[in-house]
RNA sequence: GCGUUCGUAGCUCAGUUGGAUAGAGCGACGGACUUCGAAUCCGUAGGUCGCAGGUUCGAAUCCUGCCGGACGCACCA
């Protein structure tokens, strides 16, 4: 595909060059423009001619028809070519595209789609990071579902790539669920009341803050919870574990439900000392000043940004000084090339500071951390308000969403070929969840309704399940009618009709939106080369019978068609989350 | 106030390095199941790309200003 594109912008250089004669500089390759046609009937690719018009000293019209003429002069063209206008549109030759494209496409099988574009480079990705003290969230599953396709399109592209979390399991906000527990608990645990675990914990988080608007000193006895944590008391630790291991559990049970799994988890409670460590160190070396009353500050206004405080007067820590530890230990266990944060754009101005902050220690590394900025999730009424009881749990949005799925099949009379509903029913839910979130580019805010926003029809997740099920529904049909295509073989010629054309482009396409994707760590190209990819498969094969015709060539050539395009669904599936089904 | 970011159809979103008549889905209306699965397909209606300048042969896209929203500018995380 790209070799043809390439192959063609090199003919019309030259064919420019030609038309220039010995007048002014040459016109190199890199200034060529290329685009893609707006509409398919137009051709494959396209070059508009105004960029040339004062060079040649001549109309963009009348330069388009005499570059024709000239490329058709120096012959042996790889397809045809017309004048359109102010633009030159040239048609790629379906067989030799279609041959090496459907072939590479069932030749590479689950590796097609791949590039090596990172290869050898060592990327590691942080998302998700959950507090301790409440379950996951309708913005945690965005979080989750952008950290996990980013490092599957990364690792897509050959990068070497390292998932971590980082779990915050230490401040103030847990020691709240923690005294609620202690008070209002009794001595239960999540086995003895029923209750998933960190749903548990949280319970006793919500309870706290009911608590604390009836009894203002419920704050007061937080702060003093803390204080004994940081003192290691025994009594105040061993609560902590327990009720930390509870909310571990719970979370990571939603992370296996959806999908999304860590090579390196880091404790906030273990990389926070460290944090201490190395801004003390800051001070020997002038980084960093200590106030008269002890607390350690970094200077930033001379870059616009603000005069932080590091260490508070008694020696603890703030939010950004557990982040230096972190890093470096990260850089310390995997020397990373690159480090990428999936945090919420909110957190904006702490990623510059932090950066910041790291560059004035030395550390080279530090021009190659990036912060992935996402957008809100909100609802139609606004934000999510932990307060206004608005926040949409994530186990609970899954467990909606499987029941709708199930009732669907079990609408359509479906049981018995599903076979497995409860898997099928939690494939679509995680289809439809992830290809929703992923959809909007990152760095947008979105809108979730919670009412309508998940729907199975149109352009959603499950519409893409659906094209994956009919082709491997043509192919079961295949295998019944017992090797009905004997000697038949794939001839790309016969590929004539306009959708199969733009089928073996988009397939080919491949590639490129995984490359692109991997550049601008954006997974939403790869949601929008499926929507492309699937819809067009849909009107395909609505109007064109891939097994019942006359001609077994034709036959065979439409099942390989089929099965490329059913190697690109699939293999982009996994790359933004969405399972492949068989049957639904 | 300063900074970051967003503003495209009734709603939710696409829109490639600036390029041909700005596209989808939902919703609305009208069609298509005796033929590889109708979670589908086809058609109709729906737009001052927030506003105003500028750059350019050409701007939804780049620049400036303004308007509107979100987020941030904590010894919270």
């Amino acid at each position: 595909m790209n070799d043809a594109a390439r192959e063609w912008i090199a003919l019309v250089c030259k064919a420019l060059n030609g038309l220039r004669g010995e007048s002014g500089a040459p016109i190199e390759a890199a200034e060529i423009v290329a685009e893609v046609p707006p509409k398919p009937e137009l051709g494959d690719l396209a070059f508009p001619m105004f960029p040339y018009a004062k060079r040649l000293r001549k109309a963009p019209g009348l330069i388009a028809e005499s570059l024709v003429a000239e490329l058709e002069r120096i012959g042996g063209l790889p397809g045809k070519v017309s004048p359109a206008g102010p633009y030159v549109n040239v048609r790629y030759l379906v067989g030799s595209v279609a041959r090496s494209v459907v072939e590479e496409a069932l030749a590479l099988g689950p590796r097609y789609g791949r590039t090596d574009r990172l290869a050898g480079e060592r990327v590691m990705v942080e998302f998700s990071s959950p507090n301790t003290n409440k379950p996951l969230h309708l913005g945690h599953l965005r979080n989750d579902i952008l950290g996990e396709s980013v490092s599957r399109i990364l690792k897509a592209n050959g990068a070497d790539v390292c998932k971590t979390d980082l779990i915050n399991d230490r401040g103030i906000h847990i020691c709240k669920s923690m005294l609620a527990y202690e008070r209002f608990g009794g001595g239960r645990s999540p086995e003895s009341a029923g209750v998933k675990s960190d749903h548990f914990v949280g319970d006793f988080y919500v309870k706290f803050n009911e608590w604390a608007k009836e009894d203002p000193s419920a704050e007061e006895a937080a702060r003093e919870m803390l204080r004994r944590w940081e003192a290691g008391d025994g009594q105040v630790r061993s609560l902590w574990r327990r009720m930390n291991d509870w909310a571990i559990k719970g979370i990571e049970e939603t992370y296996r439900r959806t999908g999304i799994s860590f090579d390196r988890i880091y404790f906030e409670s273990e990389t926070y000392e460290a944090g201490r460590e190395e801004v003390l160190k800051g001070i020997a070396s002038r980084v960093f000043s200590r106030d008269p009353d002890g607390s350690v500050w970094v200077d930033l206004t001379d870059v616009g940004l603000d005069r932080k405080v590091l260490l508070r007067k008694d020696g603890t820590t703030v939010y950004v000084t557990q982040d230096i530890g972190t890093a470096i230990a990260r850089r310390r266990d995997y020397p990373f090339d690159r480090l990428i944060y999936v945090v919420a754009s909110e957190q904006h101005y702490h990623f510059k500071v932090l950066f910041n902050i790291l560059s004035r220690l030395g550390f080279p590394w530090a021009e190659n951390l990036h912060h992935l900025s996402y957008g809100m999730v909100n609802l139609p009424e606004g934000k999510m308000k932990s307060r206004e009881g608005t926040v949409v749990d994530a186990d609970d949005l899954l467990d909606e969403l499987e029941g709708m799925a199930a009732a669907e099949i079990r609408a359509k009379g479906r049981e018995e070929e599903v076979g497995d509903l409860a898997a099928t029913s939690r494939a679509i839910a995680l289809g439809a969840l992830n290809y929703y979130l992923l959809q909007v580019s990152p760095s947008k805010d979105m809108v979730f309704d919670p009412k309508e926003s998940i729907s199975f029809v149109g352009n959603t997740g499950p519409y893409l399940q659906y094209m994956g099920t009919r082709i491997s529904s043509i192919m079961r049909k295949l295998d019944e009618l017992r090797s009905p295509l004997g000697e038949a073989e794939f001839r790309p010629e016969l590929l004539a009709a306009g959708d199969e054309w733009e089928l073996v482009k988009l397939v080919g396409a491949l590639p490129d939106v995984v490359a692109r994707a991997g550049d601008e760590l954006n997974p939403s190209l790869v949601a929008g080369y499926l929507f492309t990819l699937a819809s067009t498969f849909s009107r395909y094969y609505h109007d064109t019978p891939v097994l019942h015709n006359d001609d077994p060539h034709l036959t065979a050539t439409r099942v390989a068609l089929a099965k490329a395009v059913g190697t690109a669904l699939r293999n982009a599936f996994e790359l933004v989350g969405i399972p492949f089904l068989e049957r639904m």
